[in-house]
RNA sequence: GCUGGUAUAGCUCAGUCGGUAGAGCAGCUCAUUCGUAAUGAGCAGGUCGCGGGUUCGAGUCCCAUUACCAGCUCCA
């Protein structure tokens, strides 16, 4: 196959003809696995193994050399199809396989693919023959469950990649090596943005001064915007008694999620929040509330818990304690489009505020029809609110996916989803439609008529969750974060002992316009000092040696383009509070 | 929670067959006072993640545990 036709769509046949002739590898070397299965991702493939005895990462070397003699013996990779007894009969020592032939629809093509002994289950296509797989590499040894249930037993999966040429696995893998360089769990340590200690606990980071001073610009910054689009700050307890959540169902529907404090037989069981909702609807509560009242924009800086399973905490995007840019807006049915609409907008202003706006994609997240115990409120109720949110979302014309099982358990959601580094997606934003905890909480208003009604409830975040928000800005920047979020905007370099006296005085008068400086007063040579300053990526390096001491100057060097030469010290303020009041990305 | 892997100095990593711990960088001291990505010399630094076990003897082998990594499941 021909790099064009691998790059325009041949790619999924290549890789999962791949794992085909991985699959024959291994069987030829541990005859007693079973095979599961073993499709094309998005940038290769893997295959599911069954097997009780070992299959680790030693044993992938020996898999990819009994793969180079398959390629090597240049099999051609035949069709055929067969009837479903057929089928079953050559697949009868294939457990897995005969659970999927078995659950093929009746009438649908029982497709079989060979080559040379090893025949497997699949619909294909495939490429024509196994040597067209010129260059290939297994990558890792993992577990997964058989059909992704972990009710399921646990079967081996080896995930690998493979391309037309050799050049194009190279240019992957060193792709692969770059992406870990940016690795916000290597980086942020490694700027001092943030630590763990095995003492706190999985998932419980220390944020450092420079990742604490970098949170703390974002919150000043989503606060400011959100008092500016109408929203009044709360402040409410981090925890509460077991009443309210049984109340919002969470002691119900989210209840492995908490951490509850004290036993059933005690008096009071206290919980800690693992979300907000409940705490800011008692404020709603608080007193009586007219329509002319409405809309009611609450927000909050607000630290959460929730009680991840050990396996899934991951650097500073899966933790048990974060802090995300939280509200809720009560509103009667009539305001519900607008105030939807002005969350997006909110949050799409906050995106490309911080740089992330191209890199964010949309998910319609609804319930899962088939589990309807996981939720709250009617059949007839989910679908009238989910298609009130496609209506909006289709009204504002933004490109979204469908995704079932993924609401709330009180509401659809709008998902703003973004790729980590290592292509994993995870939520950054999400806005939620809620028609059910108002009537719970009995939260009413008067309308005009004289009447009581329940409102609506969104709940959305502006800028999601900081810790995670943080990570991905990292990632996105390389550790290089734009100037007006760094936390060090600029460090003085002098030259020798005999600047230390102007350089002191440049670092004051940057504090007095309020940038964020550091000083290097070591008595290290310039080269050594702007190694350090550059590694720890601060934005500006303010070199400062006699001629600038003798004309009030800085020789500016920028991280992204070196050596800018000497500008007088108000002019270089002037120019970086420019670029910080612009928050230039 | 599950599968696989990892844990040696602040960081990156050596440590052979089980025989009593090593480098570079960082740190500290001294010298150097330097013009755009590493000045030199010296010093100090480790209960080999934590707890058991096997052994005359364990960084090394076994068990358990904590944390981290990749993935599954789950989620902001």
């Amino acid at each position: 196959m021909d790099k064009e036709l691998f790059e325009n769509g041949g790619n999924k046949a290549f890789w999962h003809t791949t794992s085909h002739i991985m699959a024959q590898a291994v069987k030829r070397l541990f005859p007693d696995v079973k095979l599961a299965i073993g499709p094309a991702t998005d940038s290769g493939f893997y295959y599911d193994f069954d097997t009780d005895s070992s299959l680790t990462g030693e044993d992938l070397p020996t898999i990819e050399k009994e793969m180079k003699n398959i390629i090597k013996q240049g099999y051609k990779i035949e069709r055929f199809e067969l009837s479903r007894s057929e089928a079953l009969e050559l697949m009868k020592d294939e457990p897995y396989k005969i659970e999927l032939i078995n659950e093929l629809p009746e009438g649908e093509i029982i497709s079989f693919y060979k080559q040379g002994e090893f025949v497997d289950l699949c619909a294909g296509p495939h490429l024509e023959r196994v040597s067209e797989v010129k260059a290939f590499k297994l990558m890792s040894v993992t577990g997964a469950y058989w059909r992704g249930s972990e009710k399921n037993k646990m079967l081996r999966r080896i995930y690998g990649s493979s391309y037309p040429d050799r050049e194009m696995l190279d240019a992957r893998i060193k792709e692969l090596e770059e992406a870990k360089m940016r690795d916000h769990n290597r980086l942020g340590r490694e700027l001092e943005l943030f630590t763990t200690s095995e003492y706190i606990g999985q998932g419980l980071p220390i944020l450092m001064p420079k990742g604490a001073r970098v949170i703390q610009i974002l919150q000043r910054f989503v606060e400011d915007e959100e008092e500016r689009r109408g929203y009044q700050l709360t402040k409410t307890p981090l925890m509460a008694k077991s009443d309210l959540y049984k109340i919002s169902g969470h002691w119900y529907h989210y209840r492995e999620g908490m951490f509850i404090m004290g036993n059933e037989d005690d008096k009071e069981v206290f919980a800690l929040r693992p979300m907000t909702c409940p705490f800011q609807f008692q404020a709603y509560l608080s007193k009586m509330r007219s329509y002319r009242d409405l809309p009611i924009r609450y927000g909050e800086t607000s630290t959460l818990f929730r009680n991840e399973a050990s396996g899934e905490m991951h650097g500073l995007i899966r933790l048990r304690q974060f802090t995300i840019s939280e509200g809720h807006i009560v509103c009667t049915p009539d305001q519900l489009e607008d105030e939807f609409r002005g969350c997006i907008d909110l949050a799409n202003f906050m995106l490309k505020a911080v740089g992330l706006d191209e890199d964010v994609s949309y998910r319609f997240s609804k319930w899962d029809e088939n589990n309807k115990d996981k939720y709250i409120g009617s059949q007839s109720e989910w679908e009238q609110v989910q298609n009130t949110m496609r209506e909006i979302l289709d009204h504002i014309g933004i490109k979204y996916t469908e995704a079932d099982g993924e609401a709330a358990f009180y509401g659809p959601k709008l998902d703003i989803q973004i790729k980590n580094v290592h292509g994993k997606e995870d939520t950054l934003i999400t806005i939620q439609i809620d028609f059910q905890l108002a009537e719970r909480f009995e939260m009413e208003y008067t309308d005009a008529d004289g009447t009581k009604k329940f409102p609506y409830v969104i709940h959305r975040t502006s800028i999601g969750c900081y810790e995670r928000t943080l990570a991905l800005l990292i990632e996105k920047y390389a550790g290089a974060l734009p100037t007006w979020l760094a936390p060090v905007q600029a460090r003085v370099l002098p030259i020798s002992e005999k600047h230390f006296d102007y350089a002191k005085k440049v670092e004051e008068e940057l504090k007095r316009n309020g940038i964020r400086v550091e000083n290097d007063g070591r008595s290290e040579k310039i080269g050594y000092k702007i190694r350090e300053a550059q590694k720890q990526k601060i934005p500006y390096m303010l070199v400062v040696g006699d001629k600038e001491a003798e004309n009030n100057e800085v020789a500016v060097r920028s991280r992204k383009e070196g050596d800018k030469g000497a500008v007088s010290l108000s002019d270089f303020i002037a120019m970086i509070k420019t670029e910080i009041n612009e928050r230039v990305n």
